[in-house]
DNA sequence: ATGCCTTGCGGAGCAAGA
């Protein structure tokens, strides 16, 4: 089973490149993030006719999460639980052929002197250090992919120095990342790619793609019934060069037939 | 230099992203 995650900011602005995409790449689930509307304007004809079934979790404006499946699938959440006063988009989870996906869209978390953004953040990370806790319980093979929002070591950004102050690079951040994995989590990409400098974003601004000045913040997380089936995991970074193209490129994990 | 891009909203110039 190939799944990816792809923060597509604006499916509808991104709609060609995300359909090519599709028929190029193949996977079998995608979760999509930052499709930036609400769901009567998530362009479903498009993707269905690509062969992608969606469920899709949306908000006018901002954020919003998607998850597109050609294999038969079971809605399971349509947000983080824990605090129903979130009304956010940036949570949905399914079983895909005995494998629980979820999909996420971490707050940004800026600036950290706001408790509104900085706060929201941490709260939101600890919400779901909480509910994967439960998820592991059930002792199946769990994912959970999408922007994280979080850049787990220096190694994972082109320039430290430059992202010391800034909410994705925060030792209290980094740790309730380090906390997932220590709960039993595997991050997917590191455990197939030991090399540093590998990124899955590029700011628009200051020509960071061309300069390839970026930082890895899009994660696969494994439970360890998933992590035995990893098979590989990679950045796909076609999507960045083209034209129009999302400041972020796809994550594909790769699963073994259990 | 809370900018430099890009998007949504709405019909100009912010807000938000990371």
């Amino acid at each position: 089973m190939r799944i990816a995650s792809w923060n597509v900011n604006s499916v509808n602005a991104r709609l060609d490149n995300v359909v090519s995409w599709l028929g190029e790449s193949a996977p079998d689930v995608v979760v999509l993030q930052e499709i930036k509307c609400q769901e009567e304007n998530f362009p479903r004809a498009a993707i269905e006719a690509a062969g992608y079934q969606a469920a899709v979790v949306g908000e006018k404006s901002y954020n919003g999460v998607a998850l597109l499946s050609r294999l038969p699938f079971e809605l399971r959440q349509r947000a983080l639980p824990g605090d129903d006063a979130d009304t956010q988009a940036r949570y949905v989870e399914a079983e895909v052929g005995g494998v629980i996906i979820a999909g996420i869209y971490l707050p940004n978390g800026n600036p950290v002197e706001s408790d509104e953004k900085y706060g929201r953040k941490l709260r939101w990370m600890d919400r779901l250090l909480a509910h994967a806790e439960g998820l592991l319980a059930e002792e199946k093979p769990v994912v959970i992919a999408g922007d994280y929002n979080v850049i787990p070591e220096n190694e994972d950004c082109w320039d430290p120095a430059e992202w010391l102050g800034d909410a994705l690079f925060q030792d209290e951040i980094r740790a309730r990342y380090r906390r997932l994995q220590h709960m039993g989590f595997t991050d997917a990409f590191r455990a197939c790619d030991r090399r540093g400098g590998q990124y899955t974003f590029w700011d628009y601004q200051k020509g960071r793609w061309p300069r390839d000045e970026g930082i890895r913040i899009d994660h696969a997380l494994l439970s360890p019934e998933a992590a035995i089936r990893l098979a590989s995991c990679q950045i796909d970074r076609a999507p960045r060069a083209r034209e129009k193209a999302s400041d972020h490129t796809p994550l594909i994990v790769t699963l073994n037939a259990a």
